[in-house]
DNA sequence: TAGATTGTTAATCGATTAACAATC
DNA sequence: TAGATTGTTAATCGATTAACAATC
């Protein structure tokens, strides 16, 4: 929860900082997000002493800390496997590139794109996946395969050592618990949508 | 957290009902999850007495109860902001339209799109968004226009009466507190990933 | 020095877990 | 009846908030 929220802080100082805003108090950032000011503190503090009592935090000072600290200082190598429609929308999406996610490989079962390039980005075949993630220093994998393929896919970036996996497919993965793979299942967002609306009265 | 849960339990229901077994204790289902059996049950029990003593929770009973209490048991009509690149894909995306999302209508800002149909889905300027979400029951945004977009966007959905957005656009979307929406800002999700490998060893 | 705001300790609140009577 | 497992109460744990000394 408190990485959700330096997320949440990293975004807002990248627009204050756009602003001309020199400083922000943990009361202003507060404010901002129907949070309670101690709790900003105490989400910054954690981390390291980045406040100056009676100013407040220095916005671009603060801005580098937590995006260092949220590892958006650096760019990721990242696999794209599933490269119909959505992956391909995706491939071509500015949006992770803007936070330094760089598609370094793509994987497709389908023999007709394999061995092609996108853009100077290489299509590989699903065989050569443990391989290519291993050669290329990848370790986040953005999934956009049919439902069905989720899982084996899942399987087979585990085996290759992956570390993160955005799930499009809507299918929950399952990941042995020994293995330490962080993922996001795109589905369970919006299934957590449609509860909101189905209850519009309960919390 | 407790919605998120169900419908992580609704999605491993749907698997144990599809491999013919008839009832699940709340033990069998923490187990799967590494979750507590207290929990489990305490989570379906907010909902109602869904289990039996003695035998635990019947797969395909217990299933429909949780699909209705996610709203997954009725169509959504959704609107689609955005038709480029990512819009299309996702308009074409099978993973929506099998959890209950249908997509009915989309906008653009491109004249060239604007009064068009895609497999008989119209696609709006965006000037035209208010009157139609209201004509079709819209109550479902998905936002994927370029980031600068994202919050004039939003605010039109605001002022259109939408009640969630999942948004793919890379920015974090600020709502009026007064409004009652709910809104998944996918970056987030990311750099939450990113985090993840940028510190391995904490949490 | 006076005013502002941090970092942090202690108090509060909410969510998770253990334990068990109820009951199939 | 004996065994199993629920729903729920009480105990525990962790996260949020209030309060305030430290300090710019």
């Amino acid at each position: 929860m408190t990485i959700r929220r330096l997320s949440v802080y990293t975004r807002c100082l990248l627009q204050l900082e756009e602003d001309g805003v020199k400083t922000v108090s943990s009361q202003e950032l507060a404010e901002r997000f129907n949070l309670n000011s101690a709790q900003v503190r105490k989400d910054l503090a954690y981390f390291g002493e980045f406040g100056v009592r009676g100013i407040g935090y220095y916005v671009s000072g603060l801005k580098a800390e937590l995006q260092r600290i949220l590892g958006l200082d650096r760019e990721w190598a990242v696999a794209l496997v599933g490269f119909g429609n959505l992956g391909s929308a995706l491939f071509h999406y500015k949006g992770f590139t803007r936070q330094g996610f760089r598609i370094a490989a793509i994987f497709d079962e389908d023999p007709a794109k394999v061995a092609r390039e996108v853009e100077s980005t290489p299509i590989f075949s699903s065989r050569e996946l443990g391989r290519e993630i291993k050669a290329r220093g990848i370790q986040i994998a953005i999934m956009a395969v049919p439902a069905e393929a989720a899982q084996p896919v899942a399987d087979l970036l585990v085996s290759a050592g992956i570390r993160a996996i955005l799930n499009f497919a809507p299918a929950r993965l399952k990941i042995p618990k020994d293995v330490r793979l962080k993922h996001v299942d795109l589905s369970i967002e919006l299934e957590t949508l449609s509860f909101y609306l189905a209850k519009p009265s309960s919390r």
